[in-house]
DNA sequence: GTCTATATATGGATAGAC
DNA sequence: GTCTATCCATATATAGAC
C-alpha cells in the first residue's frame, strides 16, 4: 500500500527525468532542474535514485528489457512477409509511444561515451537487429522475398522510423501538421505505416495474393 | 600572409570544436577541454570566438551554407531519375564526409531548444527537403515514377543516410566491419550507394532501359 | 521521508601582465 | 596574440535538523 505510492513517486521522477534528458541530454539538465519539474525537493533525487548518473541509468534500463516482445509478436505468424509486417508494426507502436525514450538511446549510441552503459544499448540494439535480419534471411531462402541487402535494409527500416519519431519539429514541418501531439497521432501512424509496407513491398518484390 | 594563418588556426579551432561538439554534445563539452585538445591557451576561445556559445554558432555556421550545391549538382541532369540519383549521391557524398557535422545537426534538430540556431538549421534542412519533393512530384508528373508518398520517400531517403552515418558504432557492429575508418571508406559507401538506388528503383517502379 | 544549509568542484569569462 | 590568475555563477552531493 505504502509500496505503491513511493514507488509510483520514483516512476514520476523517472518520467520527468525522461522527458527533460530526452530533449536536452545528460549534462545540459540539472537535477535542480529535474526535482522543481517534478515537484520535489532537490535532496529527494539523491535519497531515490543515489546520484544524477545513477538516475540517468535507471531511467535508460527502466525501457530496454525489451526484445522479447518482439519475438512474441512475430512468433504468432507463419508466413515472412507476415513476421516482418508485424514486426515493423511493433517498432512503429513503440518508436512512437516512446520517442522520447528513443531519442536518449539514438543520442547514445551516437556517442563515443559512457561506454558501460552504451555497450549494454548496443547490444539490446543488436539483438533486434539480429531478430529482423533472420526473417527477411528466411524470407529470402524461401523466395519469399528478393534478394537484398539484408543488413542495410534493416538498418533502413531504422532509420526511417527513427528519422520520423526523433526529429519532432521537423516531421511536423515537412508534412504541415500543426503540433507534434497531431504528428504522432493515429492518422500519421497508419501514414507511416501504409508508406513503410508499401516500401517494403516493393523492395523485396512481395508478390500480393 | 598572416591573415591566411590566423584563419588556419580560427579553422583548426573549429575543427577540434566540431569533433568534440559531435561527440559528446554542447553542453558535456567544456572550453578546457576545447583548448587542451586544440593545443591553445583557454583565453584564445574568448579571443577569436567570444563565447562558447559562439564558437558553437560558428561551428555550424560554417557547414551550413549549402543547398545551392544541391540544386547544381541536380540540375546537369535532365531526367527524374538521373535528378534524384544525383541527389542521393551527393547526400550520402556529404553525409559520410560530414558525418561529425550532422551528428551536431541532428542533435539540435531533436531538441526542443536553443531555438535561434535550430530555425536557422529547420530552414535549410526544410530547403532541400524541398529540393528532393519538387524532384520526386515531377518524376510523378512525367509517369518515370510511380505515386508515392512524397513527403515520407524524402524523409526516408534522409533518415537511411543518417541512420548508417551517425550510429558509428552501431553500423560497425552490424555490418562486421572492424572500426569507423573501414565503415565510412569507399567499399561501405558504394555498398550503400547501391542498396539505396535499388530501393528507390523498386519503390517508385523505374523502368530500367 | 523531507527539508535547509553547506561543502566542494567545475564551468565560463575576463582583467591585466607580457 | 598569448598567458596567468582570478571572479563569479552554477553544479552535484550530503550532513544533519525535523
Amino acid at each position: 500500500m505504502e509500496e505503491t505510492k513511493i514507488s509510483d513517486k520514483r516512476d514520476y521522477i523517472l518520467d520527468v527525468a525522461e522527458r527533460l534528458f530526452a530533449e536536452q541530454g545528460f549534462e545540459a539538465i540539472s537535477v535542480r532542474e529535474i526535482s522543481k519539474a517534478a515537484d520535489i525537493n532537490i535532496a529527494m533525487v539523491s535519497y531515490y535514485f543515489g546520484s544524477k548518473e545513477k538516475l540517468y541509468e535507471d531511467v535508460i534500463n527502466r525501457k530496454l528489457i525489451s526484445s522479447d516482445t518482439i519475438a512474441k509478436s512475430v512468433g504468432q505468424h507463419t508466413s515472412s512477409m507476415d513476421k516482418l509486417f508485424a514486426m515493423v508494426d511493433l517498432y512503429i507502436e513503440k518508436f512512437f509511444e516512446r520517442r522520447l525514450f528513443q531519442n536518449i538511446i539514438f543520442r547514445e549510441m551516437a556517442m563515443n561515451q559512457r561506454t558501460a552503459m552504451a555497450e549494454k544499448i548496443a547490444a539490446q540494439v543488436h539483438k533486434n537487429f539480429l531478430l529482423a535480419y533472420d526473417i527477411i534471411q528466411t524470407g529470402i531462402d524461401n523466395k519469399e522475398f528478393k534478394k537484398v541487402d539484408i543488413e542495410l535494409t534493416v538498418m533502413s527500416i531504422i532509420g526511417i522510423v527513427r528519422m520520423y519519431t526523433t526529429s519532432g519539429t521537423m516531421a511536423c514541418k515537412i508534412l504541415k501538421v500543426e503540433d507534434e501531439s497531431e504528428a504522432f497521432g493515429k492518422k500519421q501512424k497508419d501514414r507511416l505505416r501504409k508508406h513503410l509496407r508499401q516500401l517494403l513491398i516493393n523492395h523485396l518484390g512481395i508478390e500480393s495474393k
